[in-house]
DNA sequence: GACCCTCCCCTTAGGGGAGGGTC
DNA sequence: GACCCTCCCCTTAGGGGAGGGTC
């Protein structure tokens, strides 16, 4: 019989982690002594810790622990735990090599630049969504083609959606295709909750965008070139490829172009 | 201006999280109605939000987000917390993917034999320890020839230090050394904390192991076969490499044999 | 009806005490 | 004096309600 104390020491646990085993009930103490409450091991208990270590450290919760040594779980469940724990694990170590580009990235920004950088680039998931849209060509993706034709678009759009009295459920969307001919369609979008058809505008989904790198824009978008710059350079240093056009989301567009914010929207691959 | 809800949305966060972030200080609402208790975010802080997560999915906690987002850091400071990170991420994947090989080796155990096997190998690192000691010749390694040496042994021993009135500190530890003509000296260890010179009994230090696999056996010493067996089996299915001969750490022996209790220990290197 | 608010409890695996007996 | 005991509070980053106003 050990002292806690002792059979710590032999399990290379602390007093503390035994204290707990027993509170919840996975390794009970051989002996409690009624009048003190001191605990007394056997050794054989021994072996029940270290495999409560073993099975712990391939890092299964103390809850799964207890079912796998009490034979809670049939050889099926135990081989579905395990594999389920080596996807687990799977998935952690490429999230975390993920992680670590990432943060590699980062240190040579600071290296050079001294800080984080300010705006910062953020993947995301775009879902599919319904949009009230009206189209123009633009004779190419320069601002000072773009300009002239994506504001009176969206000026009319907004009169057309309002007067069809239909609710605009969030913020406008710009986007473009790239045509053959060096051309640019040009489209405005308002999410709208509203079916095709009898309309003076078109409705249009836009597809979901598994992964898009985004980032946003303060002030007038004839200033963006170099938001989309640093985008751009944060695609090339993470190991992306862009696919299209951005799309340019209105997130706010007051009257003072100064303030407007946009955020930049571009589908990514990696490569 | 927009809602919490619509916020979340164009963060890709819950409610929940913009929440707990204005309660922790780190991104309060631009606004917050002093009747109703409604939060409303300004577009420009999306940009915070995106700054948020994007370092906070670099895996660092919220606390540090906060001080490199509000600068409090310097850049000396910055640069040793993304090196931090980074060598906590190299090591995380460097444990995740030795726990990976370890989960795989139990699937394959449980593919042949249903189970996660009943006793378990356990990875320590032994402290060096100070013991009396007496010592003599076997042999060989093999049961016949070290049983009748080692048993003998201890109880000389036992008597010795007891007559000495030194206090034993721990379990008996039986460890051997193979000499080159194929005989093995046989050390019988009781740990004690004695300075040597002026005993019946030698006074060593057992050297502390960096790495030693073990493995607890039940029974008499003569039927440890294939507990050793299995040892072996562990080490080479875990990519280890075992050195010298195990020791023996006499966790349990009353009189009746068939109950003792007894850890095996061999220091092992990866191979 | 969908949205927002403020509590309040809950989750993992223990660590760190305080205050008081025990070997 | 070193060891052991039982509370009790604390840690991360929110999730899941309940109960009640709000657009």
């Amino acid at each position: 019989m050990f002292s806690i104390g002792d059979f710590a020491r032999l399990g290379l646990v602390s007093v503390r982690m035994l204290r707990h085993y027993d509170a919840i009930g996975l390794l009970r103490p051989a002996h409690v002594d009624p009048v003190t409450g001191y605990r007394s091991y056997q050794a054989e208990q021994l072996a029940r810790l270290n495999r409560i270590v073993a099975i712990k450290d391939l890092g299964f919760t103390l809850e799964q622990v207890r079912a796998i040594l009490d034979e809670k779980v049939s050889t099926e469940e135990l081989h579905g735990m395990v594999r389920l724990r080596r996807a687990q694990l799977e998935a952690r170590i490429n999230a975390d090599l993920a992680r670590l580009r990432s943060v590699e990235a980062r240190l040579r920004t600071i290296e050079t630049e001294g800080h984080m950088g300010t705006a910062e680039v953020v993947l995301k998931r775009l879902d599919r969504i319904r949009v009230a849209q009206l189209s123009a060509r633009a004779a190419s993706y320069e601002g000072e083609d773009i300009g002239p034709v994506i504001s009176p678009l969206f000026e009319e759009l907004c009169r057309r959606v309002d007067a069809a009295g239909v609710r605009i459920l969030g913020p406008g969307i710009a986007h473009y295709l790239q045509e053959d001919d060096g051309t640019v369609m040009v489209h405005a979008c308002l999410p709208a909750n509203v079916s095709p058809g009898g309309h003076d505008f078109d409705v249009a989904d836009l597809p979901a965008v598994e992964t898009a790198a985004t980032i946003i824009h303060r002030g007038p978008m004839e200033e963006a070139g170099p938001t989309f710059q640093e985008l751009a350079h944060w695609i090339e240093e993470h190991g992306y490829r862009a696919l299209d056009l951005p799309r340019e989301v209105s997130l706010h567009v007051p009257e003072d172009r100064a303030e407007w914010v946009t955020e930049l929207q571009i589908e990514v691959v990696p490569c």
